[in-house]
DNA sequence: CGCCACCTTGAGTTTACTCAAGTTTTGTGG
DNA sequence: CCACAAAACTTGAGTAAACTCAAGGTGGCG
């Protein structure tokens, strides 16, 4: 289950992260925040907010995926984060959003006004490790940018779409013969991907070809790829 | 002046970003801050931490400039965030650090014990304005590292360099007709500035000199370059 | 069943990369 | 202050990876 603002309990995140060097610490009541948060949807490909917005309200994803994006004057776009379950959008420094917000499945969320969160402490240290973990991926997603090839790109994407296995050290699979195989959701088109990856749509069509070809995977829909050696592709990945 | 944890007096950042969603407000009383965090040097190319070991520190900067960099097991690197005068780092959402950070000059730094760091709603109010300035910060870069071209790359990095120009809607000079003119001292070698645009050394270079045919800059010492004509470089950044 | 959006593939080009000298700068010691 | 060495930087020539442009194919939905 993923770990909620809007979750009924107060869960324990365990104690490994105690030591971590964040900011605040569940206060161990949250009870504010049980109800907080009104509920709002969105249709695939809507947009919830862009760049230049005034940036008055928090949201949190309880279900669905959206991307977050920013344009150059001539139409270049890049997609410097995908947000998912149980992860945030809308922090602003200024008073203005810097990316554009849009959904890229129907998605629903969670609504917290700007007020409504300094008066959380629950809310806050909640946010905080949302940021945390959002820079976190920001520094990956630039060692992809910076430097990876358009495989190894790909190969990451694929990787990052697989629970509990790319990371650091990879585990590799659970059980040594188990089959070491899954089926991962893009919920991107070709475009949206090779916006986030830096590349072109005909690059990233390439790659996934070339993917297939080499039986490292099957595409089911396009929005649907079989991974039929998860171990192959996180080869790929530039980080072993 | 840098606003700053270790200021003396709680100043006012103005009204303007109340508004703003971030995460808490300064409480107006930072007395618990004034003399917290002790002080710690570094040389040039010092390194303050290595990605792995444990985070349970958070260090500002008071002086000096470090840089934090990932690297690919192949020896790729990748400069994800320079941290200047004001600015914080050793964030971490896990146990450890994500990044290694090195010093690219001399540097004096406030360091914080992390259990210093939640006991303090002042400082966990000034961290975060850090980190959403970060995410900011690594949005964009995120935006150069997949969208733009070399010299797009390097007259971006020269635009950071020069205080209160090259933002969103850039002012032009201050006055027209005033001399449109600034020294930046880049504290970086080519390789760093490389690794930080996702470049190789010799693009960097090329690019430097390319500029310099072009009459928009003169480079004073290797470290240290005048720009002739700001505007002129603003405009090769791709945000126009 | 047909349309529209999306995706794939090919051919040719371009940008930035690699490899290889050479040059300049910086720092050190005489 | 000069000589030297080491590090950093520049420049050139050739290559490779990814891009652009242009068809053509596929699939999902009315």
């Amino acid at each position: 289950m993923v770990h909620s603002l809007h979750a009924n309990g107060l869960e324990s995140d365990g104690s490994h992260e105690d030591n971590a060097v964040g900011v605040g610490q569940p206060t161990g009541s949250n009870s504010a925040m049980r109800n907080a948060g009104r509920k709002h949807k969105l249709n695939a490909h809507d947009v919830l907010f862009y760049e230049g917005d005034k940036a008055e309200r928090l949201y949190e994803v309880v279900h669905g995926v959206v991307m977050m994006y920013k344009l150059l004057p001539d139409g270049r776009r890049q997609v410097v984060y995908i947000v998912r379950e149980g992860d945030m959008l809308g922090f602003s420094k200024e008073e203005n959003y810097d990316c554009t917000a849009e959904a890229l499945s129907d998605t629903e969320l969670l609504v917290y006004e700007a007020r409504e969160v300094a008066s959380s402490a629950y809310m806050q240290s909640y946010i905080n490790k949302c940021l945390l973990g959002q820079m976190e991926n920001l520094h990956e997603h630039a060692v992809l940018l910076g430097r990876k090839s358009a495989l190894e790109r790909v190969a990451t994407f694929l990787m990052s779409l697989v629970p509990n296995r790319g990371g650091t050290g990879c585990e590799g699979p659970p059980e040594p013969e188990a089959d070491d195989t899954r089926t991962v959701v893009l919920s991107m088109t070709r475009q949206e991907i090779a916006d986030y990856l830096g590349l072109t749509i005909e690059t990233v069509s390439r790659v996934v070809s070339q993917l297939k070809k080499r039986g490292l995977i099957k595409v089911e829909k396009q929005d649907s790829i079989h991974i039929t050696n998860i171990c192959g592709i996180c080869q790929l990945t530039g980080i072993h």
